[in-house]
DNA sequence: CGACTGTCTCTTATCCATAAAAAACAGAGA
DNA sequence: TCTCTGTTTTTTATGGATAAGAGACAGTCG
């Protein structure tokens, strides 16, 4: 049966939103509040429906009106708000990262499921999607083995990594200069001098930006694989640096002025200060992520 | 239920290979006849086991000897011998290069289903396998959105194709001479002579040996990431030309003298050498694949 | 006429069931 | 002891069921 969490977080979502609203005022239409939820309408409708007879909402006049501020409670907790295989991609890059699987581990569908408390189906749909991350192979008719989340398998992914943003990074620099990517570079750089005033506070903000500004320069020239490629990269460091937050903000503070440099040369329009400016970024990012590979304690092997 | 597909396969290997013994004389041990046909243990049983009741063996003195040759109506139909995945994998491209879907087509699959005549869960299976090779998109929630086996498809997949390759071939050839890649490198050359001699009887064999060639330079600095994009490669070369047989000779005989000179530029050690013959090989088989694309009547867009 | 809501239909996410195949275990003969 | 076969236990492949969610259609009110 599938899971209601979709309605879950939209209820949160509209907890959240209603606190936007003074009581008495009427809420937007139903297909207005849908795509502000990013759901559909029956999802917001069921969700309005239940705020109506909980008394935070009431029906009136073709439309619904605030009652109520005061729904703190109604929260719906935050776990049964993430669908089954959002949870299990959790559950099972903790596991990974964690190290609980040696390399050449034979993982089997059942027991994963009986371990994540996810049917089998579901097991086996997450882990064909995840074979693309070269972290896992099936052996057909067989199970799946695991391979371990190595230095050769970073420095594998850092090979391909440094030729597609090579790549992609003087295909940039060679865009007309009115393309509207030039544009958005120098919005992205703005946005690199303000985090860096703010890194104090706000470096918990910087892989976000640095996921743009890696898609920006990728989207240049569009490839699919490319693009899909970068997804992998995203996927990784999201997982590791969530387990490994050491020296967070020192790591983020290097990676902007390196990016600022990069931005600098990208926008001179030199493809040899691109390329030098990119290699020095790539490498310096393919250092650190070793780095806190191996200075990682839960990840060494023992 | 799972389909008994394996069974039948092996059931027919067997059948073969019962011709090469003598009538009277005995089989192998189930644990040697298991290895041979690549399948289990329990499944050799089963196939000797019905063999026995159809009186083809006979079980005696802790073995089968063979009763009679005579078995050419036992075989099971090739159909049957099919996982529902490989044919569904078939249908699916099929479907595809046909023509039948326009890019942006939108896929359900629950409708895939009933077409196929898969259940949904295979269709799901397939279609997340089937994500990385760039054609088809999921959107959550909602369904899969078909992307077309365009000419921008197949122009991405060459970029992709070209750097991994020269990267690669690079790679090769700075291998120390007494590398084993080069014993194999030139058993691949005598091959290529060889099918070259016979190629009016033989051309259908080159892709093949195209493939291990191909596979052979790129294993040379093993990346998984590139190792796995060749598959994408095959897989898309090989659907695409079972559609399309149109000059097959005359464009295989061309690539076999193309790959020799690759050969040789390899064999030669010179990287500007082997950099010249890996682009020319790669321009050549992009511009045959367009090609095919705009000739294939039943590809182009009407 | 155009934006809304009420209703109905169709599709996806997710679990479960089961035969086929694989793998592990056990006893027996050379 | 080692290799076989007989037997039992697991695991995979594949179909099916169903609630949740998305989308289409149809009135309705301003």
């Amino acid at each position: 049966m599938k899971s209601d969490t979709v309605y879950k977080r939209s209820f949160n979502q509209m907890l959240d939103l209603i606190q936007d609203f003074a009581i008495g005022s009427p809420l937007p239409s139903e297909t207005v509040l849908a795509s502000e939820l990013g759901a559909s309408r029956t999802t917001v409708r069921k969700v309005l429906g239940e705020l109506c007879t909980a008394s935070v909402l009431r029906f009136e006049d073709r439309g619904r009106v605030v009652l109520s501020h005061d729904c703190g409670d109604l929260y719906h907790p935050a776990v049964e708000t993430v669908s089954a295989s959002e949870r299990l991609e959790k559950l099972f890059m903790e596991w990974m990262l964690r190290g609980d699987a040696r390399p050449g581990t034979v993982i089997n569908e059942a027991e994963m499921g009986r371990r994540f408390g996810i049917s089998t189906t579901g097991i086996r749909e997450f882990l064909n999607r995840f074979r693309r991350f070269g972290l896992v192979e099936k052996r057909p008719g067989s199970g799946w083995v695991f391979k371990g989340f190595s230095e050769e398998f970073a420095s594998e992914l850092f090979e391909i990594r440094e030729m597609f943003e090579l790549r992609s990074a003087l295909a940039f620099c060679r865009q007309p200069r009115d393309a509207p990517c030039w544009k958005k570079l120098r919005q992205i750089e703005q946005e690199h001098h303000a985090l860096m005033t703010d890194i104090e506070t706000r470096y918990h903000d910087f892989s976000d930006l640095d996921d743009r500004f890696h898609r920006l320069i990728i989207h240049g020239a569009p490839n699919r694989f490319i693009e899909d490629f970068y997804d992998v990269i995203t996927f990784v460091f999201h997982y590791h640096y969530q387990w490994n937050k050491k020296s967070e903000k020192q790591r983020n503070r290097i990676a902007i002025s390196e990016h600022l440099r990069y931005i600098d040369a990208l926008l001179s329009g030199s493809e040899s200060a691109v390329e030098a400016a990119c290699r020095a970024h790539l490498k310096s990012a393919r250092l650190t992520l070793f780095q806190s590979m191996v200075n990682d304690g839960s990840r060494t092997d023992q």
